[in-house]
DNA sequence: CCTTACCTTGAAACCGGTTTCAAGATATCG
DNA sequence: CGATATCTTGAAACCGGTTTCAAGGTAAGG
């Protein structure tokens, strides 16, 4: 282990604690002479301050406490690589803890966090309270990423996914699609409901009325994309494109869709949601609606940096689009 | 903030702070009045010990660095959430850092890492000599996933990645197939190399010698595996089969096939490794050897629980299975 | 050349716990 | 009932840094 202190090099240097705590500082003036000595003794000894020691007596710990929705979830995991990737060039180290899709762990999870006296907390999805965030974590700096509180002082990284389900929905209804099903997502999760609504204003902008019988929950795992289209098939629901909530969903429903012999996109097209790495490379390549979500981790980590400094930030919402790729088909020219 | 300290709980319990510590850690006898004084205080206060005065004091940090040899792969990932689940139950967090493939990144991270104190060490894949792990980190207990080292006195989770190339290579033999061509990943990366000395040891096996013609490398990302067989095709070589490196490759494989109008699994079967969740959910759905990554990452868990507990604890190899799924043809009933 | 202001520096307090040590209290035992 | 062993307990040292404070030294101004 590494047992120089920072008094074994004041002995050597011929000088006090105080000074080498200044000299590796830098912020304070010292005499060239002893900070050469000083740093001399700190290279040849091969000291390394203990950054336990530092934060106690420093009151900060250097390190940023990350809670994320799910670890294992590719939008999720995408989110925490970004923070992580820019935290990377900062003296702050993150440190996980995953909710689990479940509330209570949720919280726990956020308690031990606190408990380790994180300097600042990055919240990446979730479903506690904004309530219980602040119980639990008076005065911390917070950043929250792809969620949004609308009462709240809390600084977000979000993205409309109104707008984004608009937008896939926009685009199957372009191509001349009317029978649209959806796979809803988790029917309590806040972005599932977002992206409904968009769907549904798309379809009500011309004039349509959103068809229950097209509509079907997911839990967005692939599986749950699977049962929602042997659903519909099973009902005998006529529909000409799919609007997943999200890839993984997207990826179970081509699979179905494949098993009843309908083809993607000349039977029915299909539209995804994240964007997520093996969407391009599926077959064929899925048309879906991209999050920047590696982006947005990188966005929370360089506002939880600002808000550290002391700098102000606000809440940023960052634009998704369209990544049209081969899953859905145009009828409208097929139409000519 | 939390700023209720163990001397504040002293005073209002009428007792000293050396009490008051003795109390919450329960291993010491503590006349039951004072304990109860004690706890009552603790619980009206809402007292939260300051983890990192406790770990300057006790010298432990109660926190385990993990390092990953890359945040985004879809292995990697789950090996980590393996350790994450693992370390769960116990008083130990996880802090993660991310070697990105890089080795003078890895060991920076790494360094890091030791520089918190970190009371244990998980080292998932990566590429740093022994030598540079013991002179980083002497003395702390480490376990290593997803790699082994052949001198070393280091405890290891890993999987034999051998087998797995022969296993995957057999199985493609077993159906009918001789010509095989192999995407074979990284050629520096050890994973990479041993697979591919399965997949020689299963053609010698059976007296056939591998053809250079038909192996190409990659990285272990989907773009590779496209460009894999594009350059597969290109130079007119024929084979019936593929074996990517991970499914991420195959992916790529896969999609790039069907742009070449190559049916799969009816004009080329291919296999992947890993099973990662997208792969079932493909189409077809991929066969592949699969990694059990996530437990691993839990073994790893276990073990450096032990280890820190003072438990022995030794290598481990940890078993992969073909997963029979729909992307390989049998060429040996089919010319029956 | 003397006074005042500013620098540099070491001693000491401090961060919030754990752990050692010795004293006082209690229990055990002959 | 006295002596010794065992328990319980508080004071103080300690972990390894940071930060305050005041002293001594130097530079600038009159």
């Amino acid at each position: 282990m590494n047992k120089v202190t920072i008094d074994d090099i004041a002995k050597v240097a011929g000088v006090s604690k105080s000074t080498v705590s200044r000299v590796l500082h830098g912020k304070v003036a010292v005499h060239p002479d002893k900070k050469n000595a000083v740093l001399t003794a700190t290279r040849r000894l091969g000291f390394k301050p203990n950054i336990v020691a530092q934060s106690l007596a420093s009151g900060r710990s250097m390190t940023i406490g990350v809670l994320t929705q799910n670890m294992g979830s590719p939008f999720y995991d995408a989110i925490a690589q970004g923070v992580i990737a820019g935290l990377a060039s900062s003296n702050y180290s993150p440190i996980f803890a995953d909710g689990q899709w479940q509330i209570p762990k949720e919280l726990s999870a956020l308690q031990s966090l606190v408990g380790r006296r994180v300097d600042g907390l990055v919240l990446i999805g979730g479903g506690i309270s904004s309530q219980q965030i602040d119980d639990t974590c008076d005065g911390l700096p917070i950043v929250i990423v792809a969620r949004t509180f609308a009462e709240s002082h809390y600084r977000c990284i979000s993205m409309d996914n109104i707008a984004g389900g608009y937008a896939a929905t926009r685009h199957l209804l372009d191509r001349g699609h009317r029978k649209i099903a959806i796979v809803r997502g988790l029917p309590t999760h806040a972005d599932a409901i977002e992206r409904y609504q968009g769907y549904v204003r798309a379809l009500e902008e011309l004039g349509m009325v959103p068809d229950p019988r097209l509509v079907v929950e997911s839990d967005f795992s692939p599986e749950s994309g699977i049962t929602a289209v042997n659903e519909l098939v099973k009902r005998g629901e006529r529909f000409s494109a799919i609007f997943a909530a999200n890839d993984l969903t997207a990826f179970g429903a081509r699979l179905a869709l494949d098993q009843h012999r309908l083809r993607v996109p000349d039977d029915v097209s299909l539209i995804g949601f994240d964007d997520q790495l093996e969407s391009a490379y599926i077959t064929p390549p899925l048309t879906t609606y991209r999050q920047p979500a590696r982006e947005m981790g990188q966005y929370a980590a360089d506002a939880i940096l600002k808000l550290l400094q002391g700098e102000e930030f606000s809440s940023l919402q960052v634009h998704g689009e369209l990544v049209i790729r081969h899953s859905v088909r145009d009828l409208s020219t097929a139409s000519v």
